[in-house]
DNA sequence: GTCTATATACAGATAGAC
DNA sequence: GTCTATCTGTATATAGAC
């Protein structure tokens, strides 16, 4: 659970903010940062008060402002830590012992199962709605998630083309539109609260379908 | 809380100019509604005062009140003012008079431009991060929108189908998984405020591989 | 309808005791 | 570090004059 050195960095040119080590911040610290996180994800920056966060972390809002130097410290703070390992996941697998359908149907099934959590969807739309005044948030946000996840796959894509498993002209575009498909319309309706859950079902259906389409799509010309 | 007023009607979309059933409206209505759109994209919902509102109308807080009962009320009036007709070209296109090719590529291309305009990505914007507080809203959205473009292109997949054009399956998830393609990575992006202008160079590339995927992978089985 | 002025509540942030 | 109490500004909404 501790975060990685990428995320050290970032934090540690961030303006006094904390590192992301729970281990070594007292009690009070930690309950007020994941009320931060509660109420933060759930109502918005402007909508957040910081009474309402004492409140619901246990404390006066004097220990908030003895730890974070305002309420915008507050959220960076709260964004950095929230941000979880199981990206990692997609991009650490190890995608070359397995088939390419198998691979596909891994990241696939994995992406969409991150993408589709309540708390992924909070985090992201809490980050776009911010992204104006926080660029660098958001900048940071699409650098530790998204874009690794792939760039990994760009990074297969390639080697498999190169292997003649499949034919792939230009391995980028291939990723971002193999992406493109497993977010999707699940994504956008889960974004705009529409589908309560994540229905694992469909879930399947469509991950299967866009594995399916890619593999047809890029078939080697002999096959 | 609701108003009795009725402002559900369609409205042109174009910035600056009011559409010619605003003139049924006071002057002073029509300036707090455009007011309010573009502090309410801009700020968010919470992010926004009645005060600033006023101020940007040039009328008086007393004023806005006399149109709408509530600041929810306001924005509720200002998200229906906004739906614009842009998505109209996209599902009332007469798509069985081009090429197969022709006919994706044009709702690709559309669908992409009217996705990645800044207006578009504000309204998205704020629409999410309300759509926990307001999700009635957010599906009528949803259902104006992409919804009915999607919808559209399923019923014209189908026609192609029966026609023998191309080998889909299931249009529904087709028309699903193409539209992911088309949203992609780079509409990500831009709600990320990452990309800043459309680049149109970027965008007809991204949908012509799109349109080029989509096809081979639904090429029928003579060819 | 439209204004000025205001009621009332709550926001972010701080002082000072312990 | 942690609290209670408070400063200062601003929020939504309304009263009442015209």
């Amino acid at each position: 659970m501790k975060a990685e050195r990428v995320e050290d960095e970032v934090q540690a040119g961030a303006d006094g903010a904390p590192a992301a080590d729970d281990a070594c911040h007292p009690a009070k610290y930690r309950q007020v940062l994941q009320a931060a996180g509660e109420l933060f994800l759930d109502q918005g920056f402007a909508g957040t008060s910081m009474d309402a966060v004492a409140r619901r972390a246990g404390v006066s809002k004097a220990t908030i402002y003895a730890y974070f130097a305002s309420k915008e410290d507050l959220f960076e703070a709260m964004v950095s830590h929230g941000k979880d390992e199981r990206f990692a996941t997609l991009y650490q697998a190890d995608l070359d012992s397995l088939g390419v359908e198998a691979a596909l149907s891994r990241v696939a099934h994995e992406f969409m199962a991150v993408l589709t959590s309540p708390q992924s969807l909070k985090t992201l739309r809490v980050i776009m709605a911010e992204a104006g005044r926080r660029p660098d948030l958001a900048a940071r946000f699409y650098r530790a998630g998204p874009d690794r996840v792939m760039a990994a796959l760009t990074d297969y894509l390639t080697r498999v083309a190169e292997r003649g498993e499949l034919a792939i002209e230009d391995p980028r575009i291939a990723s971002q539109l193999f992406f493109g498909m497993i977010r999707g319309d699940l994504h956008l309706r889960r974004m705009l609260g529409l589908a309560d859950q994540p229905d694992a079902a469909e879930v399947a259906r469509l991950a299967d379908a866009a594995v399916a389409m890619f593999l047809r799509a890029h078939r080697p010309a002999g096959q």
